[in-house]
DNA sequence: TTGTATGCGTTATCAC
DNA sequence: GTGATAACGCATACAA
């Protein structure tokens, strides 16, 4: 069993010192061609290729990040996953996938981030308590710290998110234009900012037309099952005079949940009963079955600006981008 | 900005030697309550905690594993990324998430894992081409590897697998049972050997049953829409009578894709009119809408044998686990 | 351009 | 039980 090959050995047998070795493994550094030529057929022969580890120790950067989740019920995550760790390795840099769980908190996560020396921290749709950073931070270097899809309280961590004031916007608009006034709306966590603007800004740009939201719904986490719970309990509650016409719904989770209930239980039609508006745009919302009209964070430009602030490229700071409007036969 | 601190430093303040501070640090050393008491005291107050990075060059161990994917298409592998991060995170080990796509293939991956020098290489629901791997592996040290979810062809590399017997038998177990007697079978790629395997499983299990299988129709991937341009191929190619009355897909994104085809567009009821079952048990297959019979993978436990393995707890070997049965409205 | 000394923070091993 | 020496593999700074 051979082990891995070492910058020495290469130098042995390419009959240089090894930090000429170093050298030809060092984009931009001065060494001849002669040279480089000799320590890479050498290099070649023993399958050398520079340990990321102890290069990782000397230079005190890691070229790799951790990307903390706390919630995997959102099919949404896993294309931007693929996104997150397809821009990273186009810079060299690998991704740490951390679970915080009820086995590990945000805490730990950060910390244990934070022992393995990772050169920045991503927040990916956590919940995180905005007292936490702050306290952690006071006597410790922490990594910097990003905040993606979700905004942040604090106003040294910068958060990466879709524009909410644009996307309800064009919603709000889109409903109108069809002809929808009775507005309800649907959220799947009070406490969460994120959840709170997009709510207000919607009652505001409905109001702005003079028209003001008849519902607001709360199911209690973002998953299939409390959009349905929910909407059922809504629709027990609620005389069908005073019910709504559109439901916007905070993800297309819920909003999934919700129309499964009002049509395969409760007999709606959609839309000519009850409209239905989601967001994030995930994959099965574009079927047949469900159709669900719905707002499209922009992932790609929103992973794009994350990395160029954590390549140090652009200024950190928060980021609103603005995504698109996805109308299908639900409205 | 202060960096973080070490043991030398903890050392300092404790009034001890820096390996005395090593000691208290790693479980089982031989140390007094005493020192150790002196040393977590000064520790805590520089906040200080061992360098992951320094251990792993010292140990040769990273206590860190590559996981390997290639399609994030399939909203199944969430829940998978969840169960292993979990997991391996119980373990103190970490996850590398590494995306294999046009820019970075199989090889590049490998190699890129080893110049981190994992402890492990998991090939999750991918796998190398036949010659690949044994190229590589001579004259290099490569980790250990481990294919998830997929066969492997290869004898000395262990694969954890859904066992494709078992879920073949009781699922056509089951269509027998509800009456039907044209079994058809779509499937995502010829060429994988574990979709062969569950394709050959079906056929024989309908035949030992006195029946032939009807029809095995072929999609090009596995995609919502691949399951739905194959269905509609199939349902102009065939005349009404030689129809197939359940088609088995071999997963549940080809199922929905083709269910959606054949309700939607197609108007044909389901199951009156032909029956769909699934592979994966997704969240969404799950849904009024769809109300898909499926089979599920034992997730945790597939998870739990690799960890096992990874860890040295178990025979590295090929294993192959039995999952259950999920009957819903769709057959 | 190339070689040398030194340091990164930890662990393994041995002497006391 | 504790301190000391060496080593992990590479990078930085400096001297030649």
């Amino acid at each position: 069993m051979s082990k891995r090959s070492t910058a020495q050995q290469v130098a042995d047998v390419a009959g240089v010192s090894k930090w000429t070795v170093i050298r030809a493994f060092t984009p931009g550094a001065s060494i001849t061609n002669k040279s480089k030529a000799k320590v890479m057929e050498a290099a070649a022969s023993l399958n050398y290729s520079p340990n990321l580890l102890a290069r990782s120790l000397a230079t005190n950067k890691t070229q790799q990040v951790a990307v903390l989740v706390d919630d995997f019920s959102n099919p949404q995550k896993l294309p931007f996953l693929e996104t997150l760790t397809d821009q990273f390795q186009a810079e060299g840099i690998a991704v740490l996938l951390i679970n915080i769980n009820r086995h590990f908190d945000h805490v730990d996560a950060l910390l244990h981030a934070d022992q393995r020396q990772v050169d920045a921290v991503i927040l990916f749709g956590t919940a995180f308590r905005d007292e936490t950073l702050p306290e952690l931070r006071d006597g410790r270097a922490l990594p910097p710290v990003f905040v993606l899809a979700r905004d942040s309280q604090l106003a040294d961590v910068p958060a990466i998110v879709c524009d909410a004031e644009h996307a309800i916007r064009v919603i709000v608009d889109h409903l109108h234009e069809r002809g929808y006034r009775k507005p309800g709306f649907m959220t799947g966590a009070q406490v969460l900012s994120t959840a709170l603007k997009r709510r207000q800004f919607y009652e505001e740009f409905w109001s702005r037309k003079g028209i003001a939201t008849k519902a607001v719904i709360s199911a209690d986490r973002y998953s299939y099952q409390a959009g349905s719970d929910a909407f059922a309990e809504y629709f027990e509650a609620t005389p069908a005079s005073d019910r709504v016409d559109v439901l916007m719904c905070e993800n297309d989770i819920l909003a999934i949940g919700a129309m499964d209930e009002a049509r395969g239980r409760r007999g709606l039609r959609v839309p000519e009963d009850l409209a239905f508006v989601g967001f994030d745009n995930f994959d099965l919302g574009g079927t047949e079955a469900f159709s669900l009209t719905t707002y499209e964070q922009p992932r790609e430009h929103m992973v794009r600006t994350l990395i160029d602030m954590v390549m140090g490229r652009r200024e950190i700071a928060t980021m609103s981008l603005p995504g698109r409007l996805v109308v299908r036969r639900s409205t």
